[in-house]
DNA sequence: TTGTATGCGTTATCAT
DNA sequence: ATGATAACGCATACAA
């Protein structure tokens, strides 16, 4: 019990005691077993994390963000990734209630209503990042896909654009692609338009699918001249691949993407897109997060990181 | 204890019963509390993976690679990710190692001393991956980066070019790239060449820092005429800025990067670039780690990837 | 400041 | 096929 207290709180040992024990520590490599405490104590320190059909870099940097809010204050992060559908999360999140979390943070609004249950039924803090939505679980960081949309059509239906496309890749697992739609085409209503070819593909979000939907619509009969792409890899490859072809961007074919990743500010022309702060909207669901666990906000907190239209030259 | 076993082993309690638990399960949402039943069977079911200091989309493909292979078989992935030096690295670890994790996935082959004390004392199949090294803790799964330098320098004296570089951003923790310098000197060498410049940067990995390289360069009293810089994002940044500038690529001057992701094949002219399967990396990497979780290997597989050139049209 | 008794929820082991 | 008992390694609560 001494040699428990000396390692977690040091101050409540004599300087004797803590100075023996830091040897021993040294000597034995001793490393406290997690499990043995995580079960006395009641408590994990442990936050799940379910990434679900989203691109890498997204990911990534929301990932980082949420690291560095809760590794100083203890917690360990246990990430399982990889879901893409509804039912996998459910799976997932079944595996990792196990591990008795904290809190969970989840990535997107879309899962099954045994997922809701089980979450509720645990009753543990959950944070549903990446896309607000009016009905969470329990809190929500993120941005409004929808909003992201109008957004879009507003500024294509300002630069005089008015045969506006929308095209997207991954359709089936890409539910905050399909807000940005029912977006566009609110905004794009605002002034009296309607798009003139709406394409939900499940292909792969490769820029080669970017670069196919780009020929289709050069050969489309509606004769679009500007395309809202559902991220900005296919937009990319759009844009690539226009300039392969000789069409000019983007007085042929105006072309805007969704994402705000770095690349896209460096390429010729550089691309139209939306960007939204990933790293920031990590560190917000976790705070948020927090103070859930912590009791000191009350279920339902909301948070809009907001998002920014970058107009570039593809527009 | 028969719950116990109609969860675990359901063959082995009567049909009666395993329907009364399965019901009872479903009724209370029961979920095994994977503290009490890690502490009391004294195995985790664990297996922690620690990523240092690589791009995002590395270490996603990778870590979906071994998560394929590891979740089937009841192993849960436990990623601790950012750590950027050794020094972090080694506070990860220990972390880490008091979950007692059956097997532990590291990435590079660069760490302290007293990391590899801690791995050697906790006993735990350790597999260092991306980069191959003669001496590895346990095992090893990745490629030779200063290979890839000397096929890259082989690459270059052949398509002609006489003057090359080397620029490498944040070289304070990609070590992999310092092998891949090596291998660049290797393999001018052979051709009686040396670079005619070398500039290792702290600088961040983006494509503005590539850009800032490419106006360096331009100045260059030495006036290289190809330029090996390592990494793609910041290859990209180079040639975008070049195509800003007028300057023609590869006749002005030549750019190669390494990473081999998609979009370095969709753009204008494509990237010339060392691709290496990441995916099947990571799945190697666990499939590794398994043969020695498992005993079915002894100490010191090691596992070449391989890795591919591309040569394409920036050289 | 230190130590003792007890329990966390599960599984291994050995009986029945 | 099922059940009783004793761990597992640590922290809580309380006593000294």
């Amino acid at each position: 019990m001494t040699v428990s207290r000396a390692l977690r709180e040091p101050d409540a040992v004599s300087s004797r005691v803590r100075e023996k024990v830091a040897t021993a520590v040294r000597d034995l490599g001793y490393l406290p077993n997690r499990f043995a405490g995580g079960l006395a104590a009641r408590r994990s320190r442990l936050v799940t994390v379910i990434v679900s059909g989203i691109s890498a870099s997204v990911y990534a940097d929301a990932l980082r963000g949420a690291d560095e809010v809760l590794r100083p204050l203890g917690y360990e992060v246990l990430i399982s990734q990889l879901t893409e559908t509804p039912e996998q999360e459910e799976r997932a999140v079944a595996a990792l209630l196990g591990w008795q979390p904290e809190g969970v943070i989840l990535s997107g609004i879309e899962r099954t209503d045994a997922t809701r249950r089980m979450l509720h039924a645990a009753g543990v803090p959950v944070v549903e990042a990446l896309e607000l939505t009016d009905t969470p679980i329990d809190s929500n960081v993120g941005l409004d896909h929808r909003s992201a949309g109008i957004a879009m059509g507003r500024h294509l239906a300002d630069r005089g654009y008015r045969r506006i496309a929308f095209y997207g890749a991954r359709l089936d697992s890409d539910f905050r692609a399909f807000r940005r739609l029912e977006g566009l085409r609110a905004g794009l209503a605002e002034c009296g338009l309607v798009p003139v070819r709406v394409v939900c593909s499940e292909a792969p979000s490769t820029p080669e699918t970017g670069a196919r939907f780009l020929r289709e619509l050069l050969d489309d009969a509606a004769a679009p001249d500007a395309v809202f792409l559902s991220n900005d890899t296919i937009a990319m490859g759009a844009l690539f691949e226009a300039q392969r072809l000789g069409v000019a961007v983007p007085e042929r074919i105006a072309i805007a993407g969704f994402g705000g990743s770095d690349i896209t500010a460096a390429i010729n022309p550089p691309l139209t897109t939306i960007r939204f702060a990933r790293r920031e909207m990590g560190r917000r669901a976790a705070l948020t997060l927090l103070d859930r666990i912590e009791r000191r906000a009350p279920p339902g907190q909301r948070v809009d990181v907001g998002f920014e239209l970058l107009a570039r030259g593809t527009t």
